[in-house]
DNA sequence: CCAGTTCTTTAACCACAGGTACAAAATGCG
DNA sequence: CGCATTTTGTACCTGTGGTTAAAGAACTGG
């Protein structure tokens, strides 16, 4: 019962994501996001509560989209030093691509808001764990298959590739050309 | 001639430099600079004209100071690994240490204001640049000694290292304990 | 000691951020 | 249809961001 919504707050959280990838949490205000989603100011508040609870819920989101993606790319079949560099070299030709420069949002949100908000930390420290594990599962599976050197350690080499995507995808916003990134991926490759 | 300033404006963009270091630039208001600095707003907009110049002040500033020092500690007598382990472990334990968890202000500014503060990029690009070359210096005076295999690309593993550093100082900002992070460390350092 | 200059202080300014209030409009239900 | 319920658009409000203006205070040269 009650009126109808007239538009879908899924895909509002989806715009709204993409404006605070863009923007930032405290350079996105209530007016960019009423143009972006196409609603008034009373459907927003009405809907979401208030500003910050709508920036839980992209960043939540971009969770859902982009992490998930990443960790299901490094899951596909081949060899894995190939499925390592292939995602590696995606992830560098979407952000230089992009032309805003947005990198990743988890990175944003990390650099922006650690210390001040509980909430998107303790997110963004969920998607490193969850990205961490795909990193060293990958180097297990790598073992297994003698392409990795069984008596180097899983966990350490995990944690420095979730480091290096870190590392990329913060630069990424602000390198001049493709080469630094290309190096920092040869050399990670070339290092297992 | 004139009546003499009642503070000294170095001073001033130090803990302005503080400031912008601890709660962005976008988070720092005038007031929280008046109250930081002790002047009044008056002195702060005749002495530096606008929170923008302030800013670009304060991170030439970081620059000076910090970024220098960086590659100041890389230079240091003793075997090249033991200095760079030495380096990125004091890096981990200064950041992990300070209780706003600030990390790198050159970091931070390119994950706030790429793309929207040409000014601000290119003084992080520049850092960027010559960090690296500090690494790679290194890497090839490690070949010359002996402790790096001469066959791998300096150029590469340089860009490796200062990624490395990046991922490190924004990690270290939602970093739960040390773990993850000296893990980076002894991979990288096992990589070369 | 006055003129001219530079700093300081206080107050004020305007736009906008972030959010609320409310009446009108659109539904399902009996 | 009348009614409860929910959404919507608009108006409004308070606080603050970022900056400027005006008026007085401290200096220096002549």
């Amino acid at each position: 019962m009650g009126r109808p919504k007239q538009f879908d707050p899924d895909v509002a959280v989806e715009q709204a994501m993409e404006v605070f990838w863009r923007k930032g949490y405290a350079g996105t205000t209530p007016q960019d996001l009423v143009d972006a989603l196409g609603i008034g100011k009373g459907s927003l508040y009405n809907t979401f509560g208030s500003k910050h609870a709508l920036f839980e819920k992209a960043l939540r989101r971009y969770r859902d989209s982009q992490a998930v993606a990443l960790v299901e790319m490094l899951e596909r079949p081949g060899p894995v030093k190939v499925r390592l560099r292939r995602t590696l070299e995606f992830l560098v030709e979407m952000d230089l691509a992009d032309p805003d420069r947005r990198g990743c949002m988890a990175v944003n949100a990390a650099a922006e808001l650690a210390g001040t908000d509980e909430t998107a930390t303790e997110l963004v420290q969920r998607m490193l764990d969850r990205t961490e594990d795909a990193f060293r599962a990958l180097i297990e599976e790598g073992q297994r298959s003698g392409e990795i050197a069984p008596e180097r350690d899983p966990a350490a080499l995990g944690s420095l590739l979730l480091n290096t995507v870190v590392g990329l995808r913060l630069t990424a916003r602000v390198a001049e050309g493709p080469e630094r990134l290309t190096r920092v991926i040869d050399a990670v490759i070339e290092s297992l």
